[in-house]
RNA sequence: GUGGAUGUGGCGAAGCGGUCAACGCACCGGAUUGUGGCUCCGGCACCCGAGGGUUCGAUCCCCUUCAUCCACCCCA
């Protein structure tokens, strides 16, 4: 094979689309019920708003992103993420000048260049949303909410939510120091890993997987004890509005998020048994980014979550998506006898206008062979218009089921099988 | 970017220095007249990811390269 897919790709085939097309519809409709409304924006994007807007220093920024020189010279970059692309709309498009808060959600393919892995692609694909123009701990409630119902509605099971605070430009700085100045003694006992950590993302150190390091870790600093009163304060009250709520949810001081825009509330879902990319949805506050983007300050919450792994997270759990499969009719036709073929592509078109899954043969194969296909693609009846039938005005339907066959009238095939 | 594993027909999978590269599934055709699913018969890899090398001889050994998978990193 002369070409293949660009490594991390994937084809999704008609077997995998139906089950696409399933959760996108539950998810639409979740939405719905929760009153968000769609946004697309591009898939592409100039490459300054994701410097800006998911931060320098990351990851995705520094190493990840598929940045190219369009023909104009301009520098563009194919989004490894949504939600600078929604805030940069809700400022291009004076979002802001509509009822606050504004309530959006988006799916589509996201980019980033890393080795692929159980869970890791370079093209993926996220569903997110954003509440724009509200501090109000209830929206950090809200989406929260709203990607357990869905996670629940799907049947997803053995899910953790880990809750935290990250703080805010405030705070944060503050804790910051107090762990680089817990860890500064121990600096050369650290891993390799967590060694690069201590400048670039100390508390990411607290999270390592190393034995070593999680024993230095142990009485490390914690969060809460160095959030400023406002962040202690929305902290609390997301808490209280989830225990009323009768969520579960799991305080995790460790949990880190990549990106630098985000501020306060920090949750992540897991699922086990997904492999190593076990974290199937993640999302938080970021009341500094519209500012970050020249707006004015306009505190935002919302999440991402990755869809490929929503289907390993349910093959892995050993459920799937009911589709359909099969056709509900089969028209045959006599080969030889070009009246019957045409009669039976009309027959096949009437059909179709009736909402009736409706198939035939183009090459002319014989009765047996188009039997055969009617039987392989799970057609629950077959329409035998022969050449005798035709001419008396009649056809043969026969359930392909249990093998009974009767004949009528053509023109009554339609009702017959309508009723059905 | 680093590390490990793997790469044989559409799919699954034997063979690992020397007979025509097993087998299963799928697919195609056939088993008398216009009828499927079962059974039976027949067909289906000048080639073993690609390129080089060692050898009298390589799918099986060596090198390079590409790809896939898994893990690190990081994240959805």
């Amino acid at each position: 094979m002369a070409i293949t897919r660009p490594r991390g790709t994937n084809d999704f085939l008609p077997e995998d689309t139906s089950r696409w097309q399933a959760v996108e519809a539950m998810l639409r409709q979740i939405c719905r019920e929760f009153a968000f409304d769609e946004i697309r924006t591009p898939i592409f994007e100039e490459t300054d708003l994701f410097i800006r807007g998911v931060g320098n220093t990351t990851d995705i920024v520094q190493k990840e992103m598929y940045t190219f020189t369009d023909r104009g010279y301009r520098s563009l970059t194919l989004r490894p993420e949504n939600t600078a692309s929604v805030c940069r709309a809700y400022l291009e498009d004076k979002l802001y000048g509509r009822i606050q808060p504004v309530k959006l959600y988006y799916m589509g393919p996201m980019f980033r260049y890393e080795r692929p892995q159980a869970g890791r692609f370079r093209q993926f694909h996220q569903f997110g949303v954003e509440v724009i123009g509200t501090d109000s701990p209830y929206a950090d409630a809200e989406i929260i909410s709203l990607a357990w119902e869905f996670y629940n509605r799907l049947g997803i099971r053995d899910l953790k939510l880990y809750l935290n605070s990250v703080g805010c430009p405030d705070c944060r700085p503050r804790y910051r120091e107090a762990l680089q100045d817990y860890f500064r003694p121990y600096l050369d006992q650290l891993c390799d890993s967590c060694k690069d950590r201590f400048d670039r993302n100390p508390l990411r150190i607290l999270d390592c997987k190393s034995e070593i390091c999680q024993n230095i870790g142990k009485d490390a600093p914690q969060i809460y004890d160095y959030l400023c009163d406002t962040c202690a304060d929305h902290f609390e009250q997301v808490k209280q509005i989830l225990d009323a709520a009768g969520a579960e949810y799991l305080l995790n001081p460790r949990m880190v998020r990549g990106l630098d825009y985000y501020t306060k509330t920090a949750f992540e879902i897991v699922v086990e048994d997904i492999g190593a990319q076990s974290a199937i949805c993640g999302g938080g506050r970021y009341d500094g980014l519209i500012e970050e983007l020249g707006g004015e300050p306009t505190p935002a919450v919302g999440f991402a979550l990755g869809m490929e792994r929503i289907f390993s997270a349910l093959k892995a759990q050993g459920d799937d998506i009911e589709i359909e499969d099969d056709c509900s009719v089969f028209v045959i036709s006599s080969p030889e006898n070009q009246q019957t073929r045409k009669a039976a592509f009309s027959l096949c078109y009437e059909l179709r206008r009736l909402d009736i899954k409706s198939e035939l043969d183009y090459e002319g194969k014989s009765i047996k062979a188009q039997l055969k296909a009617a039987n392989r693609i799970n057609a629950a009846y077959a329409v035998i218009i022969g050449s005798e039938e035709l001419a008396a005005g009649q056809v043969i339907v026969k359930c392909m089921k249990d093998g009974e066959q009767t004949t009528i009238a053509l023109a009554d095939v339609k009702e017959y099988l309508l009723g059905r």
